[in-house]
DNA sequence: TTAAAACTTTGATTTCAATCACATAATTCT
DNA sequence: AGAATTATGTGATTGAAATCAAAGTTTTAA
């Protein structure tokens, strides 16, 4: 018996459940019911996970892999809101409220997706209200996170800006080497002035600057390495 | 007795719990009870209802007035992020998730506010769930609305971004008169600027531009009347 | 493996809003 | 009311990033 449980348990692991901070709170006997539950989808790298105006039939779970969500502006530039990253959900909006999907979420790079129905889900959420004020607090801190965005794209120099944007990579993708930070870029140049609102070619220019200056080293195309992680704070107005 | 309740009733409609989404799924028995638990509060204009890492002991609904929440950029700019009005709840943040408040509010003019203490607000989430899911749906729409102000301070056409704010303003605070919507303003010019993250005195020309065009005309500094509001829609590019 | 397509860098030029400086208007205060 | 303070408007100048243009580079696909 004991065995067949850690058997279990081992297996849960992997699931995404693990990964999404809104099940915290449920012991292993739910997390199992819930597994049961769960679907799975794959997306390659470029599909649309949904696009603006869908409805959105489940929460989605972000198991492996990156996605990004945008919208175009009225001037036909792609404007990035979020980058969802492992564990992330998305999707609640238009379960809950019944609105439909205010932006596209494209994926960057192959995705493995969890996916709950909205039946199940909601089902859940009268099971387990637990889990809403789980997901309200998941929701603050993503406004909080919308928030800093905002504020960032406020500030006016866009060195600021993108010092920030580096510093914000650095913590979800970067890993610690012996001679700073290694960060494998999510977004290409041309996906960081979407997200900044800026020009590509001043992404271009920037980094180089920042190059010459000694701040990072480029290590190629997707990837760099941040070499004076103070001094780009610095830059970056100390904003996070 | 029925009198008794109609009164009751009348005296509930001045209530803040009337204003407020999130109170709508429940009936007046409950409101009844819930109005007694709540507090009032006044601020002076300019004056704050708290400040950017403060600790916020009570969810806090704008019964009369209009405040607005900001941060300080690195530059020493004040970014806004939210003007709040009648209606809108603030501080559900903390009162969640524990976290401290991410911004500062400040009354743009005499406010009036209704109080609900933490512990009442939590035991009231646990006995009316419902409640908690109005929440996640206000936060979700409220989540809109920032995306779309990132979408337009992301938006480099200033002309967009000033036409998209005005068009906001009006549904908000704009009434429908003869020759168009006339508008008060909640923000000064400076302020205006500060929320689209631009100089005050770009707010000036543009807004002048604007009058020569005859897109709109100032009624007093305070005051403005949208002449050709679809011509200001399509400046903005249909954004809202 | 090569050809094609997509992405990136770099340079030259232009544009538009920021800044500076000051005049004028509107509020607030006593 | 009148002074003081604060907010707004306008012109001149500057500067930084957008745009245009074109050459490299990397990735993808055939």
């Amino acid at each position: 018996m004991v065995a067949c449980v850690n058997n279990c348990l081992a297996c849960l692991q992997k699931l995404c459940m693990h990964k999404v901070p809104i099940f915290t709170s449920l012991n292993q006997e739910e997390l199992r019911k819930i597994a049961s539950l769960i679907q799975h989808q794959e997306y390659q790298k470029g599909e649309a996970l949904f696009v603006e105006g869908a409805l959105v039939s489940s929460l989605i779970i972000i198991n492996e892999g990156s996605a990004k969500a945008f919208r175009y502006t009225s001037e036909g530039r792609e404007q990035i809101l979020y980058i969802f990253a492992e564990g992330d959900f998305l999707g609640e909006q238009n379960l809950l409220s019944n609105q439909r999907a205010s932006y596209t979420v494209e994926a960057l790079a192959n995705v493995k997706l969890c996916l709950l129905a909205k039946q199940e889900f909601q089902q859940l959420l009268e099971e387990y209200p637990t889990i809403a004020v789980k997901i309200i607090a998941e929701l603050g801190s993503r406004m909080t996170r919308l928030e800093n965005s905002l504020q960032s794209i406020g500030v006016r120099s866009i060195d600021a800006r993108i010092c920030s944007l580096l510093l914000d990579f650095s913590l979800k993708y970067g890993k610690a080497v012996p001679e700073g930070i290694l960060l494998r870029l999510p977004l290409s140049r041309e996906g960081m002035a979407n997200y900044l609102g800026i020009a590509r070619e001043t992404i271009s220019r920037k980094l180089g600057q920042f190059e010459n200056e000694g701040l990072i080293r480029g290590v190629s195309n997707k990837e760099l390495l941040i070499l004076e992680r103070d001094k780009l704070a610095a830059l970056a107005g100390e904003l996070g």
